[in-house]
RNA sequence: GUCCCCUUCGUCUAGGGGUUAGGACACCGGGUUUUCAUCUCGGCAACAGGGGUUCAAAUCCCCUAGGGGACGCCA
């Protein structure tokens, strides 16, 4: 039995983005799930635009998103190299084949010549095909042509009433005729394959079983097909997972604040939350459980798997994020908070106890999504740095003078300890509640929300309240 | 223009002839916290429209509308 294995293979032409890395990732996670093996193959057939530092930033993204490969360029694997742009001399060969089975041929028209065509087609309501101009070419003429310094392009025949039939692993059935697909180029002049060929040929050369694809590759399924077939070559089977679209319907861009993955980790997402989140766009899991990248995987399912399109929702995002924040680790959480060192930030390392650490990150888990608000949290207990806005500024002054004269002076005689210091106001001010607790957490955490009082009571001694009360009682004389 | 795909709460979706149409996010409200956030409990909210088929349609069929994709010497 053939072992599964499904592929991602992008070209290096620019930084992954949310659509191809949810692609790569339902890939890696349908391999986990068979127990086979995900491979990465790099397109780079397009010479003019890809770019090295592309495949690198991309192998370092996936790795990210938990979807390592088992076989690829930088690891190898048997059935390599993985870079189309060293697999020419076996292109070449399958040109070769072709050729002399007659159903690739070479092709002279001019660009400007197909261009003109096209548009004469579709003026006259027709769908925009090759019309076969070269398909008859003698030998005599192709080579006279060629002999003019002319350099053709070759073409794959498709006859016109060809019916090509495949399941798709997501959509279903499909049927296509040959009449709507004309005959497609192959091989460029400049000699350099197309995508349409070299991407059939691997997969099936490199024992590709499952090839995850966007939607927006259906059409091309049934070329490859053809191709693959006439070489007599293995077929995989293809899935069209839907694309992802922004807010607004449309497909998902920049307009929409997609970004790339690099992006994303230099913000501060965390790329658990990202697989969660993506892993969920467009594919369904029964539980709402976070998961781990191994869970989603064993329970990953081609079923699952959604027929229509889904919209992006920053908001479910969001909340991945934060159950990602929760279930970090004390020695991550660091870590994320030590990548994102803010400037204004003094560091952490130094004087602070293993169990003060755990204390502050136990406390602001809850009140973070990301590194900066971790920072500001960071310079409110151990910096000093207290931004209080000015809606704040009107509760502090609301509370009166009195109130923080009361508060500095219960601090003195029951020390750092919010709830004896709100007890002693309370009994001499006769407020309770919002009214007397608010001033309080804004006057010593310089905000309205953040951790629980016996948090606070940990991460901040006497004197320190004492500081920030005062603090608070001149901003009601001010 | 031609061909193809899709359409269930605001969003992600479950359900595929008989369901009080289920869950999650968001939103709103209760509880906990003598405060807020967290946590917890609850609520609001949907079968695109029109025709069939059927005892019975969100579910099957047809049409319409809307959205998306493909039609490249891009991948």
């Amino acid at each position: 039995m053939n072992i599964a294995k499904t592929r991602f293979a992008p070209s290096p032409t620019g930084l992954i983005h949310m659509g191809n890395a949810r692609t790569a990732l339902f890939s890696a996670l349908l391999a986990h799930h068979l127990e086979g093996d995900f491979l990465l193959r790099i397109e780079d057939t397009d010479r003019e635009r890809s770019k090295e530092e592309y495949t690198h930033a991309l192998m370092r993204d996936l790795c990210w998103i938990d979807s390592k490969w088992q076989e690829g360029p930088d690891i190898g694997g048997e059935l390599g190299p993985y870079w189309q742009s060293e697999r020419q001399a076996i292109y070449d060969r399958y040109y070769k084949q072709l050729e002399a089975i007659s159903l690739a041929y070479p092709c002279f028209c001019s660009e400007a010549q197909l261009a003109l065509t096209r548009k004469v087609q579709r003026a006259a309501g027709q769908a925009p095909r090759y019309p076969g101009t070269c398909r008859g070419l003698s030998a005599t003429e192709i080579q006279t042509k060629i002999e003019q310094g002319l350099q053709p392009v070759l073409r794959f025949h498709v006859s016109n009433d060809a019916i090509i039939e495949f399941e798709d692993l997501v959509k279903g059935k499909q049927v296509f005729k040959g009449h709507d697909i004309g005959d497609f180029i192959i091989r460029r002049a400049n000699g350099f394959p197309s995508f349409m060929f070299t991407n059939a040929i691997d997969d099936s050369m490199m024992k590709v079983t499952h090839v995850l694809r966007g939607e927006d590759h259906l059409t091309n399924s049934p070329r490859q097909l053809l191709i693959l077939r006439a070489l007599e070559m293995t077929t995989p089977q293809y899935g069209h997972i839907s694309l992802i679209l922004g807010d607004d319907g449309s497909p998902l861009s920049k307009r929409h604040g997609s970004k790339s993955l690099q992006a994303l980790r230099e913000d501060g997402w965390l790329p658990e939350a990202l697989v969660n989140y993506m892993a969920r766009l467009g594919h369904y899991y029964p539980e709402n459980d976070f998961m781990s990248f191994e869970e989603l995987a064993q329970k990953f399912a081609i079923p699952s798997l959604s027929k229509s399109p889904a919209r992006f929702d920053p908001a479910q995002m969001r909340y991945w994020q934060k159950e990602a924040v929760l279930k970090l680790d004390n020695d991550r959480f660091w870590h994320w908070l030590s990548d994102y060192q803010i400037a204004d930030a003094p560091r952490y390392d130094s004087q602070l106890s293993p169990e003060i650490k755990n204390i502050f990150a136990q406390a602001i888990k809850p009140n973070i999504l990301f590194p900066v608000d971790a920072w500001q949290w960071f310079n409110v207990f151990f910096n000093n740095k207290l931004n209080i806005s000015s809606d704040d500024k009107q509760t502090l002054k609301a509370a009166g003078s009195e109130f923080f004269g009361l508060a500095i002076a219960a601090a003195q005689t029951v020390g750092n300890d919010i709830k004896e210091i709100a007890k002693h106001v309370k009994a001499l001010t006769g407020k309770k509640g919002k009214e007397l607790f608010m001033p309080l957490r804004i006057a010593l955490t310089g905000q309205a929300h953040g951790p629980d009082f016996g948090a606070i009571n940990q991460l901040l001694d006497k004197e320190q309240m004492i500081t920030r009360l005062q603090s608070a009682q001149e901003i009601t004389n001010a």
